[in-house]
DNA sequence: CTGTCATTAGTGTATATACACTATTTAAAT
DNA sequence: ATTTAAATAGTGTATATACACTAATGACAG
């Protein structure tokens, strides 16, 4: 049949469903923040350094809630491309992470397209109904220490 | 402050809120399956091919929702490991996965598994609110195609 | 038959994530 | 002042994910 529509019925699986909401939210934001060149990952780190600079990786890594190991990895890129820098003096020990002026343009710039992408899903979804989704899900994390 | 608690408010971004569930329900279902030496996502992989087999990875893909490329590595260790078999006659072009005797064992010590975090889940948020949660998911998966 | 096209599988590369481990620097204790 | 402990950064490895691309097989038109 030609017009079956995709059968996407959700799993019995809590987790895998999490998983696939999580995959699909993060494609429609990566695809909105496509012209600016970065995915919503990278905004991420870019608007939490913004708020915190100058950041070490550690707070960084504190404030995300993400393995520090992690971002050592994901800030290469962004510091290769010449959005953030370390302004700390050589053999200190903490780097002090913050944008660089081309960095800050961009974070702004992504700042307004992440703003039509939340109004979306909230016309999409229903303002009480993202109010409730994000009661939910912060239950969820409040699963892991 | 020593008893202060941790801050974990949720998120402006409702993408970062769900990514941040997404790792954390993954985190407790993966430290639940410990013990049987799988992962979720690894779990998730034998469960469909046991529902499906004979199963080629274009099929196997489809069913998962997941890019068929993804699933020709995440099957290899599963492979390597002796829970899966290719039952295909060589030359042929479409593979056709299986579990072996030793996966399904696992697979259904798993399943236990599974089910109790299932339960846990349900326990824990209540079961209204897990149904109105997969609602919600469902439809944030069908913002893609 | 033969050539075209769809199907199926796989590789190369990039991103994202965390654990185990090492190395270095600073702070604290004695 | 020296030793010890805590803090900070980084690497190696494993898993998970998808896009662009290549290769091989099978089906069908003529």
């Amino acid at each position: 049949m030609e017009f079956t529509t995709r059968n996407k019925k959700p799993s019995v699986c809590n987790c895998l469903n999490l998983r696939r909401a999580s995959q699909a939210i993060t494609h429609v934001y990566d695809e909105l923040l496509k012209p600016c060149g970065l995915r919503v990952n990278q905004f991420s780190l870019l608007a939490h350094i913004k708020s915190l600079e100058p950041v070490s990786v550690s707070d960084l890594a504190l404030a995300m809630r993400l393995d520090r190991t992690t971002l050592v990895r994901n800030l290469r890129s962004l510091e290769e491309q010449g959005f953030i820098e370390d302004i700390a003096a050589t053999g200190t020990r903490s780097r002090q992470l913050k944008l660089t002026e081309r960095g800050l343009k961009l974070t702004l710039e992504a700042e307004a397209v992440w703003s039509e992408a939340q109004n979306s899903l909230v016309n999409y979804l229903g303002k009480e109904e993202v109010a409730a989704l994000t009661e939910l899900l912060s239950k969820i994390e409040a699963l892991v220490p």
